[in-house]
DNA sequence: ATTCGGATTCAAAGCGCTTTGGATGCCGCA
DNA sequence: TGCGGCATCCAAAGCGCTTTGAATCCGAAT
């Protein structure tokens, strides 16, 4: 059933019976009553594509998620974020478009669906540092969010982030308070924009209580577990071991774990890990005590957010792009203790 | 840029200029080029809403994402499965609609989707035994391909699965063989169809060879890592123990591991584990040799071929519809091991 | 020279909706 | 009685594309 029809149905011009549907005030209270009760009885709902090509909205948002063209490996928190974003578009009536892309293509994907049409703004995920995606997207006018921040992209956008300094810094310091001198830090790609805050915040809580920085104790990879745990095997098997290991992610702190049990170790005492910890739905961090001492933020709330941010600002393109930062908890589980050898 | 500009800069009618786009063969050759040239130089493409208006055809396809209620919880399998199914539509010119919707919506996101016109189709995730979604969408006339199967849906339908059933089969025989009795089921939700595949190739298995099936040993849940942790530790501190779990993810299997460490138990040794694996991007079983022994299917590869599958079936609807069914490998890995105690 | 058919091209209708710019009818008021 | 104004409704244009049906041109066949 079509606008056409239904309008014929009620003896009534498509304009009446659009405008009834749309809470256009100039209809008939009785007429509107009329029409709603026949668009629910003939399961009418209005042509998408019709709709949009009408009005010049996509009522679309789309999400471009970067493969790593290396291991084609999906960032897992991709999931958790697009069900808060999911939540959002649903409660405002947009749609959700996903293009996964290998990273080299992501800028005539981009393109393509600003002048297709698609979608009405995108969200970026995974901000690199001078990420050219933003300033792509100012040219052709393609309004958009960012998940994390673009240290470098000097003009105002919108975005939301996490403190990832202050929690990595906060993060350090719990683990100095502890006695540990020595604290490794597994960090994801460097060329992420939130691994170089997490290391600044790393490095900051290092010398602010005088201890040197060790480049030995420092390694910027993939996430992955395999990462942390043959990271985490090698270092506690070198000379000057580490006593602790701050973690940029769950899944390579149960490397780290794993490396610790394989070499007979215990966490908690012999060695201490602090892992961020992105709340994800499928991946709790224990239930009632943390199994890692982590530093919390939900990314499922950030997508939420984020979404809202962004259809607000499509809705109102003219007032200032709105920034959200939001700090991390420090949740105190098993995996910390005091540094084994205070002598050290 | 619009067909109608592009056609005027050019001198041609629209027609002539869709045409020539399009591949159709009434055009000259030199207009052709012409035609092309001046499209890529003024950046053209079509509008997508405009164009599936005139086509009727969306070039689109639906994931209804289902989202437990009870935890929010989003399969972890999903971001894996839209990977490989992305893949298959940006090569064939489709796109991807995402909802991610609590079970009891769903069938009211179904019929959005179709009245509205905005998916030529949909892949069903995650299908339970006798799934009235299946019913639903024959009766609205939107084509779908299944991940999984749904046993009791009768009329033929096109879905790709993996042999659960053998795989579990095997993965029991294999732990016999190995000496292992009390073999314990950590299983997900038993509404859901794999589910009850898998526990029946488990049982199958155990009685094959004339082991009793003991209820106790036997948990079905949301396969979290907390779930496969508390289920072990109980199991493993109840009396008559099971020296042998078998788990439905990696992620409880994580967890049986976790339990088993606590107790100062050896994995491989005084406890075996055997996992599915679905081959994620971001959660590899160990690099070489895998770090749990496990029946394994990769489930991108799965996205790739449903949707490929699915596609097929849009095109050229009066076929009858394909069904593939993998195979998982039963891979060797250190979490495996003789029983501890023969005379058990 | 005339006709025919193939190769090209075009004008216009149509996809299902919104929205502009009137119509129409009715009431109150001068 | 006549007119302005309000409430209500409608016809038609337009969004950007595809596709039908027809026009045009030109060389080959009659």
């Amino acid at each position: 059933m079509n606008l056409k029809e239904l309008s014929q149905t009620l003896g009534l011009s498509q304009t009446t019976v659009s405008r009834a549907l749309n809470g256009y005030p100039e209809v008939n209270a009785e007429t509107r009553e009329r029409v709603e009760l026949a668009a629910r009885q003939h399961n009418y709902r209005p042509n998408t594509r019709a709709k949009s090509l009408a009005t010049g909205r996509a009522m679309t948002i789309g999400h471009v998620i970067p493969m790593a063209t290396k291991h084609e490996m999906v960032n897992p928190i991709f999931a958790d974020f697009i069900a808060g974003a999911s939540t959002a578009y649903h409660a405002r009536g947009y749609e959700m478009l996903i293009s996964m892309v290998s990273d080299s293509d992501e800028s005539q994907t981009y393109r393509n669906l600003k002048s297709r049409g698609s979608v009405d703004g995108v969200i970026v995920h995974a901000p690199k540092m001078n990420d050219a995606r933003l300033d792509l997207l100012n040219e052709i006018g393609l309004p958009y969010a960012v998940h994390g921040r673009a240290t470098g992209h000097t003009a105002p956008y919108c975005w939301l982030d996490v403190n990832n300094r202050s929690a990595f810094h906060r993060a350090t310091e719990f683990l100095i308070d502890l006695g540990h001198r020595r604290i490794a830090l597994l960090n994801g790609f460097e060329i992420m924009d939130f691994a170089v805050r997490r290391r600044r915040g790393y490095e900051d809580g290092l010398r602010g209580r005088g201890i040197e920085v060790d480049p030995n104790l420092m390694r910027s990879d993939e996430m992955t577990e395999g990462f942390g745990y043959k990271s985490a095997l090698d270092m506690l098997q070198g000379e000057n071991a580490p006593t602790a290991f701050l973690v940029s992610s769950m899944l390579s702190a149960i490397g780290v774990r794993r490396a610790i049990e394989e070499l007979n170790l215990v966490l908690g005492q012999d060695v201490s890990v602090i892992t961020h910890d992105d709340a994800l739905s499928y991946f709790q961090n224990g239930e009632d005590v943390p199994i890692f001492t982590a530093t919390r933020s939900s990314v499922r709330v950030a997508g939420e957010q984020l979404a809202n941010m962004l259809l607000d600002r499509i809705n109102n393109p003219l007032s200032a792009p709105e920034q959200r930062l939001f700090e991390a908890e420090l949740m105190v589980g098993r995996s910390t203790g005091p540094a084994p050898d205070r002598a050290n």
